[in-house]
DNA sequence: AGGCATAATGATACGAGGTCTCGATAGTAG
DNA sequence: CTACTATCGAGACCTCGTATCATTATGCCT
């Protein structure tokens, strides 16, 4: 049995169950345990996948749930497809590996007053912005040439 | 019949095909001046509703051309659709108001140096990023509360 | 512990958005 | 004009995600 790499996850989500007045299911346990055996981020169809036994519209659900308590955040691949990572809550970015597929938080996000600043000149008034940024990973870097 | 909006990319067009050793067709004008002639985004599927004639799958294989050639750019609206512009070329950003719609260019991006420092500091390489602003153009500002 | 109200589930259909296939058509070089 | 072949159009197909709705099972109340 593999060792769960997101232990905090699950009782992290009953807790928020609980107070938040949603029912703890047997497939809501599933979902999240599945989710928080994975490192990295991952697609819904890959917890389809994992999890034959559950619905598809039901994984669907609990993701979208899970993402909205902000247990899990939206990582926006380059080629566009979306996958979703167990990760810090709150606002933040990405770095992520284009060789291996890792991706990082970047916290800290320091470029929205750079964006006020710079929208403002035109009269924009910013209230958010998506961000995520590609490259080479520490240990890509020295593996490629 | 509604001028151009876009007049220069017809033309352009034309040059870039002739360059490339690509076909000047019938079907090719048709979609490049649907879209010449639209002002702000749009999705594919509004310019196949306007040219029934041309086939859906036309429409698409045109529009990826085009945003390749770089007379296109992408514009990722907040509920995540994809939508294209008319667009100044090379890299840069937009400012999308989330109440008109109205995608404005952000030129000179300055933010791959801040990127690079704050990525440098995991040891991450940066080669490019995704950034798009939400908020209120000025006409959208004035007329709300 | 047993019963109830209803939240959650899963099978399935549906829809948007986009790609693939392949025979037919039409640019373009010569 | 002809031949070559890039491009087209129709439709099948695919992925990702949501809507419907009969069935199940959770949490609470007694
Ligand atoms: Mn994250
Ligand atoms: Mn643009
Ligand atoms: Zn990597
Ligand atoms: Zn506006």
């Amino acid at each position: 049995m593999p060792a769960a790499t997101h232990p905090p996850l699950l009782d992290s989500f009953i807790a928020h169950l609980a107070e938040s007045d949603q029912r703890v299911t047997a497939t809501r346990l599933q979902v999240a345990k599945a989710i928080a055996r994975r490192g990295g981020h991952f697609t819904a169809e890959e917890i389809c996948a994992a999890l034959p036994s559950v619905g598809r519209a039901t994984v669907y659900r609990n993701i979208k749930l899970l993402a909205e308590m902000g247990f899990l955040c939206r990582v926006l691949l380059e080629d566009g497809s979306l996958h979703y990572q167990v990760s810090h809550r709150g606002h933040h970015h990405h770095l992520v590996c284009t060789a291996c597929g890792l991706a990082q938080d970047l916290l800290g996000c320091d470029i929205q007053d750079l964006l006020r600043t710079r929208a403002g000149d035109s009269g924009f008034a910013v209230s958010g912005h998506w961000l995520e940024v590609y490259g080479l990973c520490r240990d890509c870097q020295s593996k490629a040439p």
